[in-house]
RNA sequence: GGAGAGGUGGCAGAGUGGUUGAAUGUACCUGACUCGAAAUCAGGCGUAGUAGCGAUACUAUCGGGGGUUCGAAUCCCCCUCUCUCCUCCA
């Protein structure tokens, strides 16, 4: 959530700002509500004044044993009117609320203006793409003999559900191992494990509610009627391990606070029914272990550099290709002022593919989710948010088995995995 | 699922229809003492918001929501969470 005072003194510049990440802020109705709550802010507070003045003199009077009906008659009317105005007051303040908690974030300075991916800009490339010698297969075919079965997976659950057997699941499960003990071990982080379901106001604390419900899997109670909170599934860990903070005043010295989990993540992926329907890469349900990072504010921007080379780090010891982008305006998430895409090579699509997002949130998640800590100045102030995926599992698997294929089908194992394979050196039917 | 107890400021912990934004302790800040520190003493010290250039004034806030009342931390209702006991269960 953006600062309301930022909104109310530079409405022009945020105006603008959010122009640029595609975002159209209606600045006259925004300008009209505002001076509509100035009005109906100070009404209302000046009836609440009176009513308290009168109410103390009432108490008072009584106390001295005088007689109070001439004040009580004074103070009769006044209820009614009150009542009103908190109610004008409170549906303005409603409005405005919705208006603010749709807005996504600033971009960071540092953020190249843009319309879509294709204004990102590239940062660095490592390592080489392998030349193969022999026609290739993509992971599909690679991992149909290994155990990558997507017809058992559409049986139990539908389309974009897939279950892994064997060989395949064992791959699946070092690598999320390996991510998690290398950021537990190497990099910082405490190993977590969270719920897989939130109530709505974990949600609404790292910005995919109220705007973002579409993308969610909603579940009920068994047994349940109605009037329960509205409980979801996470569409990442961010939202657990970013939550955890929610609402605590925290310590200077708690900070820099760095989490770590591997948790499955379910996403409907509503509005995406053409794209990339074949194979791993977007599913409902998939593997990810990720990176959440709770900062002092003039830490994030080293902060997210960091926790890029974080996630960096696991695909170089996987020594698999990739990219690193930085994302422009139209491109970013919601909740996001500054953002790193880390793009795998994926041999049989020819190209590079999303691996990996690593996000400085600011004080925007901060705000929703009222984290503050105590600065040197003994003030209050919202910390930062930063997350990464460090990496997603599933895409993984799928850069594995294609970078590491060999012309007769079997997988060579990246020399990382295999202390978690039993030291095997080779996947084969 | 059943029975009971409870959620108060950073933390601990009083309070019970009226001048209580809330005793007290602790933490924290300032000052005194000290070479310095500890201890001790004195003072200060919640958060968010509104109006104002500002001093300042005002409003809200005692788990969340609703109600009773001129007035609610305090009384009533609903929800939620924690703890204890029983039940169930991996």
């Amino acid at each position: 959530m953006l600062d309301i005072q930022l909104l109310r003194n530079d409405l022009a510049v945020v105006t603008a700002r959010l122009a640029e990440r595609k975002f159209v802020l209606d600045a006259l109705t925004f300008q009209k509500l505002e001076d509509e709550r100035k009005i109906l802010q100070t009404q209302m507070q000046d009836l609440q004044a009176k009513r308290n003045t009168s109410s103390k003199q009432i108490g008072a009077a009584k106390a001295k044993g005088e007689d109070v009906s001439i004040i009580m008659a004074e103070v009769a009317s006044l209820g009614d009117e009150l009542k009103a105005a908190e109610l004008a007051f409170a549906q303005l303040a409603e409005q405005l609320n919705a208006l603010l908690q749709l807005m996504p974030n600033l971009p960071d300075e540092s953020v190249p203006t843009g319309k879509d991916e294709t204004d990102n800009i590239e940062v660095s490339r490592w390592g080489t793409p392998r030349a193969f010698n022999f026609e290739i297969k993509d992971h599909v075919d690679l991992g149909a003999p290994l155990g990558l079965d997507f017809e058992t997976g559409a049986k139990l659950s539908g389309s974009r559900f897939s279950l892994l057997r064997g060989s395949v699941a064992k791959l699946h499960r070092a690598l999320a191992q390996f991510m998690l003990n290398t950021h537990s071990n190497e990099h910082g982080y405490e190993e977590m494990y969270t719920p897989y379901i939130v109530n709505d106001s974990a949600l609404f604390g790292t910005g995919q509610l109220p705007k973002f419900a579409e993308d969610m899997f909603k579940v009920t109670r068994g047994g349940d009627e109605e009037g329960h909170v509205d409980q979801y599934l996470i569409s990442t860990s961010e939202i657990t391990l970013t939550n955890t903070v929610a609402g605590d005043l925290l310590k200077s010295e708690q900070l820099p606070i760095r989490l770590t989990a591997h948790s499955p993540c379910f996403r409907s992926e509503a509005g995406s029914y053409g794209r990339d329907v074949r194979g791993l890469i977007r599913q409902h349900q998939f593997d990810k272990v990720e990176m959440v990072q709770i900062v002092h504010p003039e830490q994030s921007d080293n902060a997210l550099e960091e926790l890029v080379g974080h996630a960096e780090k696991i695909l170089q010891l996987l020594e698999l290709p990739y990219r690193k982008v930085l994302l422009c305006t139209g491109d970013m998430g919601f909740s996001s002022q500054k953002t790193y895409d880390l793009e795998v090579w994926l041999p049989a699509q020819n190209t590079f593919r999303e691996i990996s997002s690593c996000s400085n949130m600011g004080a925007f998640q901060a705000r929703r989710m009222q984290t503050r800590f105590k600065n040197e100045q003994g003030k209050n102030e919202l910390v930062h948010t930063l997350n990464g995926s460090g990496l997603a599992v599933g895409r993984t698997l799928v850069a594995v088995l294609e970078n590491y294929q060999n012309a007769d089908g079997s997988i060579t194992v990246p020399a990382v995995l295999r202390p978690y394979l039993g030291g095997r050196e080779r996947l084969s039917a």
